[in-house]
DNA sequence: TTGACATGACACCAAAAGGTGTCATATGGT
DNA sequence: ACCATATGACACCTTTTGGTGTCATGTCAA
């Protein structure tokens, strides 16, 4: 579950995989289409879809001699869930209590110095 | 601003940049201090923290001799808003009207094979 | 069965990433 | 001034990563 996390994390990291699912947010693709989308070579984007896969971003369903590409809502879903860890941060009316709060280490620092 | 969201993207790549980003949530850290919490020399450290910063996912500060990592809300705010692109999917009502609607290709397919 | 067509599976490569160690520099306190 | 502390700046190394090309395999249609 966390290793799926750095899978997506990992599958995302990539410009041109991004790029890919965003286009797979318009169109189911076999690999051939989206090298013809794509600059890049079929061995190239077997491998983005691997790894989009392994991330857990899309699923990949053989249809005769074809294997089509689809957006996997519940992956990215996942991912998106992991900034709730952070979403006291950009809450303002929270972020002020958290960091008068818990702050202590540079709470200190502040009181050494004052050209924060 | 796009690139922006690539150096997001690479700096969330790294599972011990995350780990960080987490630690940051609690306190914010010098780099000899998130040295003492993650098994890493101090080099290792400035790289993934520059890496953050690049990101925008941290804010530095020289206080004195030392510099202060932070974490910083706006650019996780950013990233998880990345994903409002792809919201559409999740929300399951919209879901099946977006594959009703615009997912010809699949549609072709699923009519030729049934195995879906 | 035979030939396209869509892939799978490797071997190979250059560049980027993640780490380490060493030497130089700036800041604070005694 | 002087020394310990916290970094900055490099040079160097190994593993991944993103890409390419080639050959084998499977599927559909004539």
């Amino acid at each position: 579950m966390n290793q799926s996390v750095q899978h997506s994390f990992r599958a995302l990291g990539d410009s041109t995989r991004r790029a890919i699912l965003m286009q797979l947010c318009e169109e189911d693709l076999s690999i051939t289409e989206v090298v013809e989308k794509f600059e890049l070579t079929r061995t190239a984007v077997r491998k983005h879809l691997t790894i989009l896969e392994e991330g857990n971003l899309i699923t990949v369903t053989a249809i005769g001699k074809e294997r089509i590409s689809k957006l996997n809502p519940e992956g990215l879903k996942s991912v998106a869930e992991w900034f709730d860890f952070f979403s006291h941060f950009w809450d303002s009316s929270l972020n002020s209590l958290k960091y008068a709060a818990e702050n202590e280490a540079l709470k200190q620092l502040n009181e050494r110095s004052k050209n924060d």
